[in-house]
DNA sequence: GAGTTTTGTATTGTGTACAGTTATGACGAG
DNA sequence: CTCGTCATAACTGTACACAATACAAAACTC
């Protein structure tokens, strides 16, 4: 079985990340037992999970609540996620197999084609993009590492702007993706660091210029 | 209350960082919370939280286990150890204050005073240097840095080995954190950096060194 | 005798009841 | 009308009981 725990955690979390919960609500164990169809003990099991992983905070009498991440919180998490994962590229870099070059070139290929659409398919971009990222910290074969960006990955709000990027953003995550793709074909690790880290704060600022534009008029992100 | 959760997971952790419960060990939720004096549900708590620091591992049919941290899992926290921590060095030489700075100053002299006696107060230089360390971090003023960083501490192995660091390690580790004094008075951030960077890197070569010593023939370490 | 199936035991997952704690609202005094 | 206090309600922590699963050992068959 061993399931109840784990779809309170995937839906919960969904719910966060989709904002269906709204930052900074208050998380009622039973409430969420309800919601889950589980009992509570699965759904306590849940909460310190994503407690761990910083989407659920809790007060100092042990209340759960969604975590509100100011734009400082997610910048914070962006920096560290260029730092990380540039590292990860680099490991990457050196530990590249022809094999796994492949695979890496399908997955950009698919983001290609989700994205030259004349209407851009975003889901399949988020999900293609993904596991091309999940694939390079696979060959950076670090389980420490692997943990500590798991933390970093899953933003709430970062899901929901994606719908706004524009189609030029979009094609530059892909060619940024190519040029990775010719660091690690030439095992060129300060390369790979160097892409990296610029792809992580582009996406940076493509959410913050969006994010300025929702929260204040709707004007158009550069 | 909340006491016994919070027992469970002190008590175990203690455990698996002096090395009473072994490597590799399994452990029992009801073996762990007869030894704890509670019932199986905060043991249970425990373990999760000790599984998102990585000092417990579960395989796939759930049952838990101590983790077995090879020479090359213990280099790789070091290396993402000795990155984030200068970065976190970095932060807080831009947002330095003299108030802290004077804390930090008071202990590491305390670090001094541990170190220079006839027979080193190890067990005091551990805390004061933990304690220096964490002030550094708080003044770094990111919560997602203070959680990543709590996954890469505290590391099993490292607190009993470092009853074996030699007079000369231990006076140069308080001079590095006397550069750093220095770096963070002038509010230098890259200096802060790479004397941070520097300070865990000798740091991991001192444990590497002493551990080799330990695992083969007992020779003097450098 | 070797391999496979079956059965028994140990361990974890889940639900639920109860106790202790915190928050909230009502009521009364100033 | 406001503030403080007290009572009640809601929620979390803990324990325990039961169900489901996995591992191991023994027995049976070929």
């Amino acid at each position: 079985m061993q399931k109840a725990s784990d779809r309170a955690y995937e839906s919960i979390r969904a719910m966060i990340l989709s904002g269906e919960l709204a930052a900074g609500e208050r998380l009622s164990e039973e409430a969420l037992a309800e919601s889950c169809g589980v009992s509570r003990t699965p759904v306590r099991d849940a909460l310190r999970r994503l407690e761990a992983e910083l989407l659920v905070r809790r007060n100092e009498s042990q209340r759960s609540f969604v975590a509100d991440w100011s734009l400082s919180d997610v910048a914070d998490a962006f920096e560290l996620r260029a730092m990380v994962e540039s590292y990860a590229a680099g490991r990457a870099a050196e530990r590249m197999d022809d094999k796994t070059l492949v695979k890496l070139k399908a997955c950009n290929s698919a983001i290609y084609d989700a994205i030259s659409r004349k209407v851009p398919d975003i889901s399949a971009f988020l999900d293609h993009n993904r596991e091309f990222h999940a694939i390079i910290l696979a060959v950076a074969d670090s389980r420490r590492l692997t943990a500590l960006l798991g933390t970093l990955i899953e933003q709430p709000l970062v899901r929901r702007t994606a719908q706004h990027y524009g189609a030029e953003a979009l094609h530059r995550s892909y060619s940024e993706h190519e040029d990775l793709l010719a660091a690690f074909a030439r095992r060129d690790r300060p390369w790979a660091e160097s892409v990296m880290a610029g792809h992580i704060r582009r996406a940076f600022h493509a959410y913050a210029d969006a994010h300025r534009g929702m929260s204040s008029v709707d004007r158009k992100a550069a």
